[in-house]
DNA sequence: GCCAAAATGAAACGATCGTTCTATTTTCTC
DNA sequence: GAGAAAATAGAACGATCGTTTCATTTTGGC
C-alpha cells in the first residue's frame, strides 16, 4: 500500500466525517491530504473508492481503539467497550457512526453499503466474543450481544440530543443492569 | 397553508427519506410532488428551505404516530413506544433517523440542524411524560427518560445491522429489564 | 548523477444542480 | 363568463463538481 494512498483515505476519513458526504468534494479531500488533484486519481479509480477506502481506514483504527491490551473477564470487561467508545468519540467527535451515513447517502447496493455492513457485523462478532470471554455461553452470548450492541449504537446516535459523556454514560449503565440481569452460567 | 405547499413537503420527506439528502436534488422532489419546478420556487425561497418543510411534516405526523389514543398505566404504556416505532418503521421504511441524517448532511449552524435538535428535545420531553403518567416521580422519570432515549435511538440505527423486529424487539425487552429494575415509587 | 516513476499545479471538459425567466394554460373568485 | 392568481412546461443561466489532460518538477533506486 502506497505513502499516498493512506494519507488520501486517512484525510477522507476525517474531512468525510466532519462536513458530511453531501457538502465534500474531492478537491476538499486532496487539499486536507495534501496532495495533488492528479495523484488521487493515479491512486483511485473515482470519488466512490475514495469513500471506500475512508471506510477501510476506518474500520482499521476503529477496530485498534476496541481491541482489549488485556483483560480480567466479567461484566466490566463487556462495560470496557463503552469507555472505549467514549475514548473513539473525544478523538473523532459526535457526528454519528460514519458507516451509518456512508449507508444513508448512498443507498443503492455497491461497495459503500457492503462496507457498512461489513463493519456492522464485525462489530457484533466482537461483542459477542467478548461475551464469550467474559464467561457467557454461546446461545446467551448471541442473545446479549444483540443488546450490547443496540445499547452501543444508541449511545452513538444520541450523542447528538445528549451530548457526549451522558449518552455513553446513560447506556453503559443500562448495560450494566442488563448484563446483571442476566448474569453468565444462567 | 397551501395544498401545493403541503404536498411539496410530504413528497420532499419521502424521496429525502429514501434516496438521502446528497443524491436528491429539486427536480426529483417536484416529480415526487407532481408539481411544476417553479411552483417549488413560489412556495420555498430555496432548497433548503423545502428540507426545513420536510422536517416539519415528518415531525407532526411523527407525533401523531407517537402519541396514545388511551393509555392505562405501568411499564406497558412506556414499552408500547417501541410498538409505534414499529408501526412507524413499516410505513416509513428503515433508514435510520431522517433529522439525525439531515444534522450530519448540514454540519454548520442552520434551520435544518436546528429542526434535529428540536425534535429530539420534543421526543425527549414525550418520553418522560409517558414516564410521568406511568407513575414514575419526576426525577426518575429525567434519568430514565434518557435511557429509553438511548434505546430507542439504539433500535432506529440497528434497524440496518439486524433488522427492523429484531432490533426493536432486542430494544424492547431491554427495556422492559430496565424499568423493572428501577421500579415507579421506588 | 541518471533515469524512470511518481507527484505537482493548473487548466479545461462535460455533466449536474440550484435557480431564474417566460410564455402558456389552468384554477378560483366575483 | 371575465379577470386575477396560481400552476405548468421548458428553456436557459451560472456555479459547482467529478474527471481528464498536460507540461513541469520532484522523488527514489541502480
Amino acid at each position: 500500500m502506497s505513502k499516498k494512498r493512506q494519507q488520501i483515505a486517512a484525510a477522507a476519513e476525517r474531512v468525510l466525517y466532519r462536513e458530511g458526504f453531501a457538502q465534500v468534494g474531492v478537491d476538499r479531500i486532496v487539499d486536507e491530504a495534501d496532495v495533488a488533484l492528479g495523484t488521487l486519481y493515479k491512486h483511485f479509480p473515482g470519488k466512490e473508492d475514495v469513500i471506500v477506502a475512508a471506510l477501510a481506514h476506518r474500520e482499521e483504527t476503529f477496530l485498534e481503539r476496541m481491541e482489549e491490551p488485556e483483560g480480567e473477564g466479567g461484566i466490566d470487561a463487556v462495560l470496557r467497550l463503552f469507555d472505549r467508545l467514549l475514548d473513539w468519540g473525544d478523538e473523532k467527535g459526535g457526528n454519528g457512526c460514519l458507516f451509518l451515513r456512508a449507508a444513508a447517502d448512498y443507498p443503492e447496493p455497491g461497495p459503500v453499503r457492503e462496507a457498512a455492513v461489513a463493519h456492522k457485523q464485525t462489530y457484533l462478532a466482537l461483542i459477542e466474543r467478548r461475551l464469550r470471554h467474559a464467561g457467557w455461553e454461546k446461545a446467551e452470548s448471541k442473545r446479549l450481544a444483540l443488546r450490547i450492541f443496540v445499547l452501543l449504537e444508541g449511545a452513538v446516535s444520541a450523542v447528538f440530543a445528549l451530548g457526549r459523556e451522558t449518552a455513553i454514560a446513560e447506556a453503559k449503565e443500562t448495560a450494566r443492569l442488563l448484563l446483571l440481569a442476566c448474569p453468565p452460567r444462567g
